[in-house]
DNA sequence: GGCCAGGACACCA
DNA sequence: TGGTGTCATGGC
């Protein structure tokens, strides 16, 4: 909590995830997986244009033509499979309905998303944060790599280990979990990129 | 022109 | 469980 007023009082808020739809978030976190997110502006700019941010489209669309569209987010065929496992759960299961899905208790909704193929423990936090809204902490490549400069977990630290760092000392708050993420991004991307550890680091 | 970015999975031992 | 290869674009 002390390192989150740091980083607090240095950056501000910063009204995350930057989407402007649930559909949109999933879309994004999917698409998001070790890739630059400027790749994936274009990709769901390609979308917008295609009117394919909803549900339903992406369902039906042929999944060579989704890859296309995708294509600036690399990884394109795969992720393309990625998105449709994903719609084809959650209109097996929920009927499309995104509504009933984020109905779900976090902690089962979460298993459900890891049986999907293509989404792994951070894609599933952060469509459980970010889309859903539940109180899951997510843990990132800029959140281990901060933390582990500073010695508050080990840089080789699991998954669930170094979520547990993070969910053991604070409040289960989802908005304090949404910006924590979002601040730790901030610092990972203008900060602490390239030093181990820097002097105008806010949380030393 | 090499390196890296908000992972996850298949395959192997 | 742990290690390695694979997937690919765009910015610097």
């Amino acid at each position: 909590m002390r390192i989150y007023k740091k980083m607090y009082e240095r950056f501000g808020s910063r009204h995350w995830w930057p989407a402007d739809t649930p559909f949109e978030v999933i879309i994004g976190a999917i698409l998001t997986q070790n890739t630059a997110w400027s790749n994936v502006e274009k990709a769901i700019v390609n979308l917008k244009n295609q009117g394919l941010t909803t549900p339903k489209k992406l369902y039906q669309i042929n999944i060579n033509f989704l890859a296309q569209a995708i294509r600036p987010a690399g990884y394109y065929n795969i992720k393309a499979k990625r998105l449709k496992a994903f719609l084809k759960f959650l209109f097996q299961r929920y009927n499309g309905s995104l509504k009933k899905m984020f109905a779900v208790s976090a902690s089962n909704l979460r298993k459900e998303l890891l049986q999907v193929n293509g989404i792994g423990p951070e894609t599933a936090d952060s469509i459980l944060l970010y889309a859903a809204n539940k109180p899951v902490f997510v843990i990132d490549a800029y959140t281990k790599r901060i933390f582990s400069r500073h010695n508050f977990i080990k840089p080789d630290a699991a998954y669930d280990q170094a979520q547990r760092f993070f969910t053991s000392n604070l409040p289960k708050d989802t908005k304090l979990f949404n910006e924590y993420h979002a601040l730790i991004v901030e610092l990972g991307k203008n900060i602490c990129k390239t030093k181990p550890r820097c002097e105008i680091c806010p949380i030393k």
